[in-house]
RNA sequence: GGGGCUGUAGCUCAGCCGGAUAGAGCGACGGUUUCCUAAACCGUAGGUCGUGGGUUCGAGUCCCGCCAGCCCCGCCA
């Protein structure tokens, strides 16, 4: 439908010129304000064009209306395209496009893979920043809306032809380095110098002492402070050790990005180490460059701190050390130049926009992000739990995600068993975990990318859950009922046949909300907001089930046969295009 | 103190560039199965869009004030 918005659009700036050329003189924009129409009875689009120009024009609304309309009818691309407008409430020009041409447009996508998804005009490399776990500690539930949602963007912005960088930006340099290193080398040395002589929920107890340590013995403090400067310093014994914790966090992370189908680059922090001396001397030679209490600073613009005055950005320690703000500018720099990229976005959650923003003003005033550059935060809220506050686990400790996935696939193959006994159905192990496996990891994904990411998440296994309502196993039980058409003799694959034929209201509704499919992957691109497609999915699979409630498929006659045949084939492949843009797969049986 | 985000039905949430009577889902209540998987469908009830102003032909949406919750604010990331 994007294409035929835009001829529609392009036909009422015409019709709006030949109406009103002083307009067109005056050097006014004519945007003919086009819409989707706010209820079915009104059509399919309305154009609010002529509210807006009621004033500039001094006459009433439905005239500017009328003239409007007047116009399009003289246009034979238009009257091809759509039925006669009709002008309602206060001068709303309402639209509603031929059957044929949706019949059209249905027909035009059998055979498309890309469903009418445009690749985009302006491909260019973008950067997604996402997960970023911390080495030597374990993902918890904080990096699930960060890796979810990353992923998803990743996805949309690759499917429209974007070359697409997806970077993990691990915590693996800095000060917590010193000191689980000096904590090791007194209680756990060989967990320094063999692999895996400990194993990572060891790690993250030691780093917890460690941390414990840190913050109440000075004496620790200092060594653990030396053995940062011996591991940046590239002390071979230090830089050994680190490169042991490293290679035990990847597999412990790989194994969870395995399991929910997510591919990422790993580049964590201590990749621009190199890279951070000369931060800080262009900054300087930029003349932004300000010490202040022994630290090097940017102050900035716009933003003041405590006491009124302008807030710093550190870029140097006082004690010589950079830190993460150091990194984050190195990073712009290295993905903007070395990488190419025309676009970066940092998915992280929503306490770090300052940071963001502090960094980017700076990486702006250096003018190391041109003007052709788009950086982007993409922030997202917390994660809470049942009572509103963050999700703990009942002794008070963050969740990890290893177990929150274990608990919804449990979860899920409890469901299912279920199901099976009460249903008196038999099925073998296999099935049951690969059914159970993916309703389960499907049901946290799409919990995650169906509310709005900037508001703060309530994780509730019950509700993702839910065989009803908007959840996974709703979508997905949409696609397995296609599937079953079928296996019991509906022929999916053919694409030619007898010409489609619709009658029924189910049919047209169905139609109406396959072809928007298009329209919500772009809008997804633009807004970074996953939310805007699960939603489309959700009613697209009301659609579906109400007509296949309603309508016979497999009994009618052609050629309604083939033609309901042929829009169960494109929801099956919407839905299926549209969940793996999500990062979900689909079921055949369930 | 400064800044950010949030506030919409009992609960969880949508609401696009300001457009017609504010929408879903869950829960509640009532109905539907000789028919492609009822993990479905149909219906009913439920709202002062936190609050007070302002802009506009028109405000849940934009601007200002206030209230409440959460988050951030110099050498952690």
């Amino acid at each position: 439908m994007l294409q035929v918005v835009q001829q529609l659009d392009a036909q009422l700036q015409a019709a709006m010129a030949a109406a009103f050329p002083t307009v067109v003189a005056s050097g006014q924009p004519l945007d003919p304000q086009l819409v989707p129409a706010s209820r079915p009875e009104f059509g399919d689009l309305q154009a609010n064009a002529a509210l807006a120009l009621a004033r500039p024009l001094g006459q009433k609304p439905r005239a500017i209306a009328e003239a409007i309309v007047a116009q399009l009818l003289q246009d034979q691309a238009f009257t091809a395209l759509c039925l006669p407008p009709e002008i309602a409430g206060p001068g709303f020009i309402n639209l509603t496009l031929r059957p044929e041409r949706l019949a059209a447009e249905v027909q035009a996508r059998l055979g498309d893979p890309r469903l009418g998804v445009p690749e985009t005009a302006a491909p260019a490399t973008v950067i997604v920043d996402f997960s970023s776990p911390n080495i030597a500690k374990e993902m918890h539930v904080g990096h699930l809306r960060s890796t979810i949602i990353g992923d998803c963007l990743a996805r949309v912005l690759e499917f429209r032809g974007n070359r697409v960088l997806r970077l993990n930006h691990v915590g693996d340099w800095g000060t917590q380095f010193g000191m689980l290193i000096t904590h090791l080398k007194q209680v756990a040395p060989e967990a320094l110098t063999t692999a895996d002589s400990v194993d990572l929920g060891d790690l993250v107890a030691f780093y917890r002492e460690a941390k414990q340590r840190f913050d109440s013995d000075g004496a620790f403090q200092a060594t653990a402070r030396e053995e940062v400067v011996r591991l940046q310093g590239g002390d071979a014994d230090s830089l050994r050790a680190w490169g042991l914790l490293c290679d035990q966090s990847r597999r412990e992370f790989q194994q969870i990005y395995d399991r929910l189908d997510i591919r990422l680059n790993e580049r964590g922090e201590s990749f621009y180490n190199p890279l951070l001396p000369a931060v800080v001397a262009d900054l300087r030679s930029a003349g932004l460059l300000v010490e202040d209490d022994g630290a090097q600073v940017v102050f900035l613009e716009g933003v003041s701190g405590k006491d009124g005055r302008p807030m710093p950005l550190i870029v140097q320690k006082s004690d010589g050390g950079f830190n993460y703000a150091t990194t984050d500018l190195a990073a712009i720099r290295h993905r903007l130049d070395a990488d190419g990229a025309g676009r970066v976005i940092y998915v992280t959650d929503a306490g770090q926009a300052s940071h963001f923003a502090a960094v980017f003003q700076v990486a702006r005033r250096a003018g190391w992000i041109g003007d052709d550059h788009r950086i982007d935060h993409v922030p997202f809220g917390l994660v809470q739990g049942d009572d509103g506050k963050k999700l703990k686990t009942r002794s008070g400790d963050t969740v990890r995600l290893k177990d929150l996935l274990d608990e919804a696939v449990e979860r899920a193959t409890a469901d299912l068993q279920r199901r099976l006994t009460d249903e008196g159905r038999h099925e073998d192990e296999a099935f049951i975990t690969q059914v159970a496996t993916t309703v389960g990891l499907a049901a946290v994904k799409y919990a995650d990318l169906s509310t709005n990411r900037i508001t703060n998440y309530q994780f509730s296994f019950d509700r993702m859950l839910a065989l009803t309502g908007n959840t996974a196993p709703y979508l997905l039980y949409a696609v397995v009922r296609i599937a079953g058409i079928a296996r019991r003799g509906g022929d999916l694959a053919a694409t030619a046949g007898p010409a489609l034929s619709f009658s029924e209201p189910q049919e047209w509704a169905l139609i109406r909300e396959l072809l928007r499919f298009d329209t919500v992957v772009v809008e997804v691109e633009h807004e970074l907001l996953p939310n805007r497609l699960c939603s489309y999915l959700f009613e697209l699979s009301q659609s579906f089930n109400r007509f296949y409630d309603q309508v016979p498929v497999l009994k009618a006659d052609d050629p309604a046969r083939s033609s309901r045949l042929a829009l169960c084939r494109l929801t099956a492949d919407t839905l299926r295009l549209g969940l793996s843009l999500l990062g979900i797969p689909t079921l055949e049986r369930m």
